[in-house]
DNA sequence: CGCAAATCGTA
DNA sequence: GTACGATTTGCGT
């Protein structure tokens, strides 16, 4: 790996800022009067450095209000400070909202300055080996700088090093601290010593080196200045105890936990409206529908000059095999003719081992005249010992999907090193997109080649095998250096922090190789039952439409929410319940079933409506997705989807059949284990409330888990303050909409609406409960809080989940970032710990009894195996005992197991 | 053909 | 009240 120049980090001192640009702007105010003189000084300052240090790490440190440790130890400490103008106070809030959109830490520490702030993270950094800048307007900061360490200020544009201060100051950084205790402040109301200025404490130090050695030599200093001094003697120790920036502030975070930089445009935009600063305004608009544009600018390096081959001669080929195998880590891509992987097939692949330098080999272009390649299967057999090297290793991006393609050729990709997929998941699950093209445009601020501009779009797109070399060459050799240079940017991000780095290369790394082994194998399904089901759901469904429409008094399409709102609503005037979020009356199941009550109508709908959705989702569909070689279905998970750390499934989704009601059930009874096989699904019991338990430390949640107890019955019990043994069904029934809730970061509204109670009742409930597990309140409180200081909150092994929106000033999205705030670490960390088992069991089942079981699905607390008959009672156990022990938790891990013929009957 | 909205299936 | 994906409709291109 080359070796990468970490940029600096950057430490802005806010508040010295504050002051600075208050005085020396002009006295700002928007149409409606509020003062905007200081927000400009110090956002365009922020602006300023950001342009000025791209890939730096910018955070912006701020004064707390009221008192700090200094007025602890010297109560006139500041005394002599005039109160802060209303004019200027009135514009902090304002620049921390922005601070916050413009997705800079901001740190605000109670009774510490944000000198000792930046002084305590300024050390944390130069212990780490990376290099400080300090952006202040403050000269006492000088007494940091180091041969890592600078000052700048944006406002004078200057900047200050070792040298610097030594010819500002005439003492160097180390005496800086003793010169502000001689020197005083009249402001600060540091006593220092009378009438000695900086002349003096100058020559002082250049004679006496230190105060303590000027101390010891007091009486050799003669006229009247050695009397003062001799009488400062005293208050020389506070003096300098005060001038002091602290280095060793207990912050309770370190600079890796100050999460990425994460503009939220649109709420930039809203704040710069409405403190009128339009040129901001235009330029973020202006950069929004191209966004590339200013991240280019922020992001990009130097350019990487390209140079890209197109290999149809065999010798060049193996001039590459050979740098490939004695590289120590290089990139790898397959171009097929499929996105679904079990029907692709490799059109061509590429690699590349240096940035810039790729190389792609087309081995299956076939459109008319296309140039001679090298034979496919020659090659790949040439490729099939490197790629299947464990210890040769590869980076790519979502090699999960390269692993399953190579299979279909009889190659089994080994030595998946790196993912620059799963690394940009891990480094921010919250990003929607972890595609190559918007990774590149994000972290290399390249612009690469579309698929689409290659291939077209729409039905008349052509495969990868029908394109011309002298396009797809470039395109998918750009794939692997992009790929690589990702990696290179990516990983030490990664590294930096290091739980993530762990989450990733312990967790979501290892689990690719298992998921593509799963998505091989599928899962078998009758698909004879499946279409005798649908043949049944559409003859109920024909009585049920015939009859709707006789009712109604007109024919109609049940299936449309539009004309199902103007037969309820304007023609038979039904009480409208519930609006759509877009305003439109909804028809809802919930509002159908209330609506049932009023007329016979609702009823038809709603039977009508859940056999539909089984019919076109699951019954009419399954049997269409049988795969011809292997008479399964394959499944595709994606490990870089969900914002909390879970898998999602599609094509089908397995994670959604049903298994509520009869008519669901029977569509899990067509998921059956082959001939001589049994189904064995095994899952997390209550896993997430035993999360719960577990991070808030209650006591009482802790010792029901220990004991085994009934929890919904449990929690009763104490809500309703009755003995467990006289809970009724209706009390359980509460308390797990209780527990519930609170997975879910509940609020009396929501659980009112639950249980169909006043608003106030389950008010009490809640009350209630915090009351009888205050430790649940307490770790619901301590998310919360540590969610708006940090803008993230993790999982037990660190995953992290980003809230953009944790601190905006719209309640109702702040309030359901605080939501997601509470649910995160306890879905995510559910999600961690399954995938931890899914490793452990893959390998076990992989290594022991390959011919005997082999896990097929996972749906999010539970995973199924099919199991020979004959291991059927050692595999569950097995398997029980690993999916408890995947995580070492305070309360036990419960694990059910069933056996069955199929998925229901497992259950 | 592509997209958003509404709806509903799961944990 | 959390987290997802698939389907259909209806509208605009």
């Amino acid at each position: 790996m080359t070796e990468q120049k970490i940029p600096p980090v950057v430490l802005v001192d806010g508040s010295s800022y504050l002051f600075r640009a208050y005085h020396a702007l002009p006295p700002l105010t928007t149409s409606k009067n509020h003062p905007t003189g200081a927000i400009k000084g110090v956002i365009s300052m922020l602006r300023r450095l950001e342009q000025d240090f791209p890939g730096s790490k910018v955070v912006v440190a701020f004064d707390a209000k009221g008192k700090t440790f200094r007025h602890d130890m010297y109560e006139e400490y500041k005394a002599n400070r005039p109160p802060m103008p209303e004019d200027l106070a009135m514009q902090i809030a304002p620049i921390h909202d922005i601070v916050r959109a413009m997705g800079l830490p901001l740190l605000i520490v109670p009774e510490v300055e944000a000198d000792d702030v930046i002084g305590t993270l300024a050390h944390e950094a130069t212990s780490k080996g990376i290099d400080v800048v300090i952006s202040t307007g403050d000269k006492d900061m000088a007494q940091l700088v180091s041969d890592h360490v600078i000052l700048n200020n944006t406002m004078t544009d200057t900047t200050m090093d070792r040298d610097g201060v030594v010819e500002k100051f005439g003492v160097t950084p180390e005496q800086i601290i003793d010169y502000l205790a001689l020197v005083g402040d009249k402001v600060d109301n540091i006593p220092g010593v009378n009438k000695c200025g900086p002349k003096t404490a100058v020559k002082w130090l250049g004679t006496y080196q230190d105060l303590d050695n000027l101390i010891e030599h007091a009486d050799e200093i003669k006229g009247k200045i050695g009397d003062y001094l001799r009488e400062a003697i005293k208050t020389l120790p506070l003096s300098r105890e005060l001038a002091t920036i602290k280095t060793d502030v207990d912050l309770e975070f370190g600079l890796e936990d100050l999460g990425l930089p994460r503009q939220d445009d649109s709420q930039l935009i809203e704040l710069f409206r409405e403190y009128e600063f339009r040129t901001w305004v235009a330029e973020l608009e202006k950069g929004e529908s191209s966004e590339e544009q200013s991240s280019t600018s922020e992001n990009a390096s130097e350019p990487v000059e390209r140079s890209y081959s197109i290999i149809t001669d065999q010798s060049e080929l193996d001039d590459w095999i050979e740098r490939l195998k004695s590289s120590d880590l290089f990139a790898f891509d397959t171009e097929t003719t499929s996105l679904r992987y079990m029907d692709a097939e490799v059109v061509g692949v590429s690699f590349a081992i240096h940035p810039g330098e790729a190389a792609y080999v087309p081995l299956a272009h076939d459109y008319m005249g296309a140039p001679e390649q090298l034979d496919r299967d020659h090659v790949l057999g040439q490729l099939k010992p490197l790629l299947e090297d464990p210890a040769l290793a590869k980076v790519g991006q979502n090699l999960k999907y390269d692993k399953n393609v190579l299979a279909n050729h009889g190659i089994h990709l080994e030595g998946i090193a790196e993912d620059t997929m799963l690394e940009s998941y891990v480094l921010n699950s919250v990003l929607t997109r972890h595609d190559m093209d918007s990774l590149a445009r994000q972290y290399l601020g390249e612009d690469t080649i579309s698929f689409e501009s290659i291939a077209g779009k729409g039905a008349k797109q052509l495969t990868f095998n029908q394109i011309e070399l002298e396009k797809a060459g470039p395109y998918a050799a750009e794939d692997a250096d992009i790929t690589l240079r990702l990696h290179q940017t990516l990983s030490p991000m990664l590294e930096k922090t290091g739980k993530l780095a762990n989450v990733y290369r312990e967790i979501d790394l290892p689990l690719v190789p298992v998921l593509s082994r799963m998505e091989q194998r599928g899962t078998l399904i009758n698909a004879s039952t499946l279409k005798q089901h649908s043949q049944e759901l559409a003859e109920r469904m024909a009585e049920l439409e015939k009859e709707a429409h006789d009712v109604a008094g007109e024919p109609f399409n049940l299936g449309s929410p539009k004309q199902l709102q103007a037969i309820f609503y304007e023609k038979m005037g039904l009480p409208v319940i519930k609006k759509t979020p877009k305003g439109a009356p909804s028809t809802a199941e919930p509002v159908l079933q209330e609506l049932a009550h009023e007329h016979e109508l609702p009823r038809l709908i709603l039977e009508h409506r859940s056999l539909s959705k089984l019919k076109s989702t699951y019954t009419d569909t399954l049997p269409g997705l049988i795969n011809h070689r292997t008479g399964r279905i394959h499944t595709s998970y994606h490990q870089a989807v969900t914002a909390t750390g879970r898998l999602s499934s599609s094509e089908p989704n397995l994670q959604n059949i049903p298994i509520r009601t009869e008519q669901g059930r029977r569509i899990r009874q067509a998921f059956i284990a082959p001939e001589g096989f049994k189904l064995v699904a095994a899952d997390y019991s209550q896993i997430e409330l035993r999360i719960m338990a577990h991070l808030s430390g209650d006591k009482g949640l802790l010792t029901a888990f220990e004991k085994g107890e009934d929890i919904h019955k449990a929690t009763a019990a104490e809500v309703f303050g009755v003995p467990v043994e006289d809970v009724s069904g209706d009390q359980r029934r509460s308390a797990k909409a209780i527990n519930f809730g609170l997975i879910y970061g509940m609020s009396a509204f929501g659980l009112s609406r639950q249980l169909d109670v006043e608003r106030k009742v389950a008010q009490e409930y809640i009350d209630r409960y915090f009351e009888r597990y205050p430790g649940v309140l307490r770790y619901m409180d301590n998310i919360r809080k540590q969610a708006h200081e940090d803008g993230f909150v993790e999982t037990l092994f660190g995953r992290r989940l980003y809230l953009p929106e944790i601190n905006a000033r719209n309640k109702q999205l702040q309030q359901a970032a605080e939501r997601t705030a509470i649910n995160a670490p306890m879905q995510g960390t559910a999600a961690d710990i399954i995938k931890r088992a899914m490793i452990d069991v893959e390998n076990w089942l992989l290594t022991e009894h390959a011919d005997t079981a082999r896990m097929t699905m996972q749906v999010h607390d539970e995973l199924i195996l099919e199991v020979r008959e004959s291991a059927l009672v050692d595999i569950r156990d097995g398997l029980v005992r690993r999916m408890s022990s995947a995580a070492d938790l305070d309360v036990p891990l419960l694990v059910e197991a069933g056996v069955g013929d199929n998925w229901d009957q497992a259950h």
